[in-house]
DNA sequence: CACGTTACCCAAAGCGCTTTGGATTTGTTA
DNA sequence: TAACAAATCCAAAGCGCTTTGGGTAACGTG
């Protein structure tokens, strides 16, 4: 069933069909009605490819992921933050395409996005300090909003970022206040914007309370639990272990707090935790009473926010760009305690 | 750049401009390599919605996920199920179209997606026991594969399945060699096919060996970690614990884990615990030895596989449909070790 | 040299929708 | 009741591409 089909059937012309759906006022409500209910009746809906190639609109948002075969990472806060976006994108009627293309053919994905018409607008993932995404899409004159910020970039452009720096500073100084000395950053990858951020944030938080970063207590890496199992054994095993860790994401914390468990010490009692809560839907940070003593913000939650910055920045491209800075929560749980006196001693080494 | 611009350019027609750039013989090779390169030259991209309304193919793959206000659970799996897919489906030159839907409006979208063509095809995600969308994407027409099997759908369709009965049958087998006697199931939903297919394994690898299920050692829901550290705690607290645990996935065992550990057990000498590994990217099973004796089978190559055997479902319409079924590998980790002569007791109850 | 083949290229007709620029009818006002 | 405005509706021109159905020139063949 085709536009022509229907209009054919109700005895209406192709245009007042169309005009009785899309709301334009040039139409008797009688006769709205009539054509509305025949819709209905018939089930029609309007191809898309054909409406977007009248109007120009796509009425899509383009996300590429890069997908390499070196480290195969796909970011963990992705389909929590898909799926936030892509509830927005619904309500507006909008689609979400998704490219998925080997990290050197990025640049590419973003050209053809912009040039083949596919998509109205993108959200740039991951960010890093210097991200040449930025330039790029505004020479192609692509709408775009970037998930995170990128510290050197040149200019303003549509944002939404956790103020990573001062959750990481908040968390570090509330272990110092507990009297931790010998605090641990397992960061994310620091060419990422955000784990450098958080790196800033752990050096002013140690600084506040005179204390000065060490090199063996900082480790930067794809956050897998692993990772944070074997960053954690290492330090602990080693001189002088850290009373304290501070975990970019929930995965390495759990990784932690395998390797302290093993040697026979008490969470939030020998050694604390703090990490970093996304709120990951299949990783809650415990039900009710939160496992973890974290910073936390809602990744679901930006993906709405991003979405609906980005939707209404291509409603109004004359509108300023927007750049909003969320402030996580930091929720006690019970990972955390005041530093012993004597540090702990790993029990098997 | 569009193609009567190029095409006045190059001083040919738009009709011999297409067919050199597509392939078509009708067209010199000298005259071909010309429009070639000034189609670079100009960075000329084809517009990708006026394409398929003249062809009537989309380049498009539709995955619907269904996302509720209730129960918030993205799928663990699906990520790196979409990394690989769409990793296909870039190299096809297709694009993937991401919906999603409120789970009541669900039918509604894959008949949008049908009737609007803005799809070729879909990826089934999740198929229930008795899956209702087998039966309406065959009335609607549109291609499908199913990623998983849907036990009481009528008629063949296309899928791809891990061997999810045998996977835990083997699991469970392998437990009672071990001497265990009282092994625990931590499932996920077991309305979803999968999950009823590892329940019947389960049941299968007992009877084998003359056990029988016990109700207060099995537990159904999604698949969180403090789901699995909240059934072992119940289940350790108990009279006559259980000796092992089969986990439905890597992220109830690490809340196992939690549970065991908390208790001062060791885990593969007090408790042994297998899960199902997915292979999920950020959540290996350690790094190098496995941490988790596990039945392994990875989801990122299936999303590869369905994406390919969609793509070529959808290439010859003609061919019957296709049904794979992968059987899972078991890795050995150091989780599991032989049944404790006296069942372990929780040393904090 | 006339004739049939190829090889190569083009004009124009869609694909299904929106939107411009009227045309026609109806309602309002003096 | 005439004149004008407002309300309704329509035909047709795109949007940018593919593809049908020729044309024309070049190339053998007898």
């Amino acid at each position: 069933m085709n536009l022509k089909e229907l209009s054919d059937l109700l005895s209406l012309s192709q245009t007042t069909v169309s005009r009785a759906l899309n709301g334009y006022p040039e139409v008797r409500e009688a006769t709205r009605r009539r054509v509305q209910e025949a819709a209905a009746a018939y089930n029609y809906k309007p191809n898309t490819r054909a409406k977007s190639l009248a109007t120009g609109r796509a009425m899509a948002i383009g996300h590429v992921i890069p997908f390499s075969t070196q480290h195969e990472m796909v970011n963990i806060i992705f389909s929590d933050f898909i799926a936030g976006a892509g509830d927005v994108y619904s309500r507006h009627g909008y689609d979400l395409l998704m490219s998925v293309v080997s990290d050197e053919d990025e640049a590419q994905a973003y050209e053809n996005l912009a040039k083949n018409g596919a998509v109205d607008g993108v959200i740039v993932h991951g960010p890093t300090l210097d991200d040449p995404r930025i330039d790029l899409l505004r020479d192609l004159q692509l709408p775009f909003l970037v998930h995170g910020r990128s510290t050197h970039a040149s200019g303003s452009y549509n944002s939404l970022d956790v103020n990573n720096r001062r959750a990481i500073e908040r968390a570090t100084e509330f272990l110092a206040e507990l009297g931790h000395v010998r605090i641990a950053l397992i960061n994310g990858l620091e060419h990422l914007d955000f784990a450098n951020r958080r790196r800033d944030g752990y050096e002013a938080g140690l600084a506040t309370h005179g204390l000065s970063p060490a090199a063996e207590l900082m480790r930067s890496s794809e956050m897998t639990e692993p990772y944070g199992y074997a960053s954690a054994c290492e330090m602990l095993d080693a001189a002088n272990p850290p009373t304290a860790f501070i975990a970019a994401s929930i995965v390495p914390a759990l990784g932690i707090r395998r390797a302290i468990e093993e040697r026979g010490l008490r969470i939030g009692r020998d050694v604390s935790i703090i990490c970093f809560d996304d709120e990951i839907s299949y990783l809650p940070n415990g039900a009710g009473e939160p496992i973890f003593t974290a910073t936390r913000s809602s990744v679901r939650a930006a993906g709405r926010r991003c979405a609906e910055l980005l939707l209404s920045q291509i409603a109004d491209p004359s509108a300023p760009p927007v750049s909003e800075v969320w402030e996580a929560d930091l929720v006690i749980g019970t990972s955390t305690g005041p530093a012993p006196v004597k540090p702990a001693q790993s029990s098997n080494t």
